[in-house]
This record gives structure tokens, C-alpha cells and sequence, in this order.
DNA sequence: TAGTGGTCTAGACCACTCA
DNA sequence: GAGTGGTCTAGACCACTAT
């Protein structure tokens, strides 16, 4: 047969797709920019619609694009890097403007995180809802458990109810000496709570920051925090973390 | 039409399947049992097969399905934890089992690189490619980017060629004082040179580890990193890391 | 109401693994 | 060669946003 070449592994149309819209996006397209609908791509690059698809997900997964239903496909800005853990020996702050406390509510917790706290599984906790926003943007949504036993000296009347309460907590909390923090980063996807708070479909792809506070030689609270995974570079250590864009990216087929 | 129950927000077919299977899988499989071929699963379940891989693949995300094309879809086990910068002050390891070194080449670096080690574009820099195993699966593929004006008494004759260089190299490097290091965690898609040394298809998703590594008031190497998502959950910090596993997931719906 | 992305279907063929 | 997951098509309808 007369193909022109031969390809000895033929790549997936939807992954070709990919790369050239890719390059496209770096030399055509500026950021905010809005590209044609996905019909039309489509049909311009001569493929079924789900194909197109394929090659814009993954774009989404890697930050470059940013989908929205009724609105259209738009080129998404740099991700955003923030800081995680950058203070080895800090408490998650209660102050600040980063996290912002949303509710809080004491209760049995979810037996794995009992686990994690090594609490009894009876033993009530505080759930501290918190969000955290950058640049205008919804990063993140934690969950911060806190045990009674952390915080011996809250009384309920000095913690009404919401927002206040969970300031209290961790105004609480602060009084103790904090000895070091683990973490741990994996993929997730999002919970519909999780994706409302973020502006994100259920399921869209998270980084799901989890983290173990130690003071009194245990475990004195634990924070389990999501964060959207197209928009954010988390940044551990000294200083700010390092950017890069590998810019084009070449396939090496 | 008799629908037992109108469901207010209807849930889409996928989400509630992966929920369905999520469950299944806690209750009645065990880790690295192979489960029905996605033709059964889907007539099983009454929907398409692209609806059910739909539901599959998150699920995979999450890192409790394995899929091998020509094997089938099996439960996989826990992720395993990595230690990534528990040693604030260390030196990408030489020595020691957990990263292998498989090349070492010396040429210009990409631009961003270049950028991101201030150094000239042109600047020849030595690019050591390693591969690191756990548990005897490859979780992580990494270029670590050396510029020579780091290791200037590394000659050509000290290391001929392929990991013979690549260690001398990183024997060199442990023997400047190291100041810090900054790292940074996001999401992207395995190239196909990264893919195929972790085992998976291209475009899978990793975790992309970012480490720039300072001494004598500059960037004396960085380091990239590919983790697979699905496998790996990075740990930082003191000691191990949090193990969350939260188990069947119910869904606030 | 028009236009967008999101979901879903019922097929088809391909690439790969393994007996 | 049989069976698996991976890719692809050409439709359809739905949920959402803006005007």
C-alpha cells in the first residue's frame, strides 16, 4: 500500500491531536483566549468529537486548558504555586487570609481517620472546614480534625456555632507545642462536596494533601486537604519552589 | 414510566457505577483479583462499554484498579508510600537501592531547564537519567540536570559512558556543600520516554516532582521527577507519612 | 432560546498477551 | 488464535450559561 510512511508504532490520533494543539496553544492562542467549540474542532481536524475530546482532557489535566460547560473552552493561565508545609514546625494558621474557616462540627469521625489519629473510635472530633483561595480562585477545601483531647480548654460556650467556633479551635490549638508534621501528597478525584467548594465537576483530578501534626509525642491533629490538581503546583521547602513550562513539548514517538 | 425513585440531581451513570464497583471492590474482591472483561461488566450493569471504562478509569485514577491491555483489570493493592525530601539537607542519593542510575549525557538543556539552573542556554549540562524501584515495581523515572560549572573536576576520562558517568557525576556533586533545597508537586502526563520505563501508556498520569538543589548561593542541580499517580502517594516531612485509606467512599450525593 | 460542554450509546477495529 | 483492554466513530440527548 502506497501510505506515505510507514509508521512502525503508530500513534493514537487522539495523542497527535494533543501535541498539535499544544503547539498551537503556544503560539497562537494567549491566555483567556477562547477556542472554537469542540464540534468544530472536531470537524477541522477531521475527527469524532469524543476524539477531540480525549486530546482536551488530557490539555485540562495538564493545566494548559480550562473547560467550562455552557461557556466554553478557554486557555488557562500558569498554574498557580502554593506554598504546603513550607514551615516544617507550624501550626496550619489560623490566621492569615489564605484559609478562610467555613463550618466546624464535633463528632465521631471516619474510622480511618480515627486510625490516623489513634483515637478511639468513639472518641469526638473536631471537623474544621476550611477553604483557601489564591489569586481569586478556589484552591483547596480541607477537612482539619482535631480531637477534644487536643483542645481541653474550649468550652462550647466560648464556640457558638460556624465559623466562629472553628476559629476557636484553632486559636485552641495554637497553645500547643508542635513538636513536626508528615505529610503526604497522592492523586484523587473530587467528592461532590469538595468539587462545589471548588467550582469543579465531581471527580475532576485532585492532590490530596494529607498531614499529621505532632505535639505531646502524638498525634494532635490531622488535616486532610484537596486541592485542585489543574490549577496548583504545590511548593514544599525554603523558598518558593521551582517553575517550570517545558514550553512545546516534543514527542518522542 | 414506573422509575422507582426520581432522583432530584440526577447522578450521571458513571459516577454511581464507580461507586457500585468502589464497594464491590471493598466487600467482595481481594487485592490482584481479576475481575469480569469490561464487556461483561457492562452488560452486567445494562450500560454502554464506554460509559462503564468511563467509570473504570476513574477508579484507576484513584489508584484501586490496575488495567494491563491483553491481561485484564485487576484490584490493586494499597499505593505504596515514597519518601520524597524527608532529608531537607541531602543530595539526591548516590549510593544506596532506591534510585538506579541507567544514562548520563552532556549537551544543552532545554530552555526551560536553562532558565530554571541560570545558566546560559548554551551552558553544556550533564543530564543523568535515573529510575527508581519499590517493591520491585518502577515508580519513578527522573532527569537530574548537573551543570558542568558544578562538578568542574569531573573529566570525560573519570567516566567513559552510561551509568559508569552518571554515578561519577553524582559523586561529584555530593561533595559540594549543600545549602537547601525548594521542591514543588503537580500533575501531568507520562511522555512516552517516562511511560515506558514506568510501565504504563503514555499520557498517564504522574505526579511531576520538581526539585532544585542549592549551593554556593545557587542552583547547583535540578531535579525532575515522574511518579506514577496511580501507584504512589509522596510522602514528606519527619517520618513516614499518613496513611489514609478511606475505605468505601459514600458519596454526599 | 441558542450555544456550550457533559453524558451516553452501539457498534467497529486495533494492539497486546498468553496459552 | 482467543481474549483482553485501547482507540475511534457518528450519532443522540442532557445540563448549564448567557443573551
Amino acid at each position: 500500500m502506497g501510505t506515505t510512511q510507514l509508521e512502525s508504532v503508530p500513534e493514537p490520533k487522539y495523542w497527535h491531536l494533543k501535541t498539535v494543539l499544544s503547539e498551537a496553544l503556544d503560539s497562537e492562542f494567549s491566555v483567556g483566549e477562547i477556542l472554537p467549540n469542540e464540534r468544530d474542532l472536531a470537524a477541522r481536524f477531521g475527527v469524532a468529537r469524543a476524539t477531540l475530546r480525549q486530546a482536551l482532557e488530557q490539555l485540562e489535566l495538564e493545566g494548559r486548558l480550562q473547560r467550562r460547560r455552557g461557556v466554553g473552552t478557554t486557555v488557562a493561565p500558569p498554574r498557580v504555586g502554593v506554598a504546603v508545609g513550607t514551615q516544617q514546625h507550624a501550626w496550619p494558621e489560623a490566621t492569615g487570609d489564605v484559609w478562610q474557616a467555613v463550618d466546624c462540627t464535633l463528632a465521631a469521625p471516619p474510622a480511618a481517620v480515627a486510625a490516623a489519629l489513634e483515637t478511639r473510635p468513639d472518641e469526638a472530633v473536631y471537623t474544621v472546614r476550611r477553604s483557601r483561595v489564591s489569586h481569586g480562585q478556589p484552591v483547596a477545601a480541607e477537612l482539619l480534625y482535631v480531637p477534644e483531647s487536643s483542645v481541653p480548654d474550649l468550652s462550647a460556650i466560648d464556640a457558638p456555632s460556624g465559623p466562629a467556633r472553628a476559629r476557636a479551635v484553632l486559636r485552641e490549638l495554637e497553645r500547643l507545642q508542635l513538636e513536626g508534621r508528615d505529610s503526604a501528597v497522592e492523586l484523587g478525584s473530587a467528592r461532590a462536596d469538595d468539587a462545589k467548594e471548588l467550582d469543579r465537576l465531581p471527580g475532576a483530578p485532585v492532590l490530596v494533601v494529607t498531614t499529621r501534626f505532632l505535639a505531646d509525642g502524638r498525634t494532635a491533629a490531622l488535616s486532610v486537604a484537596t486541592y485542585r490538581a489543574d490549577t496548583c503546583r504545590l511548593t514544599f521547602g525554603d523558598s518558593g519552589g521551582v517553575e517550570i513550562h517545558q514550553g512545546p513539548e516534543r514527542q518522542a514517538s
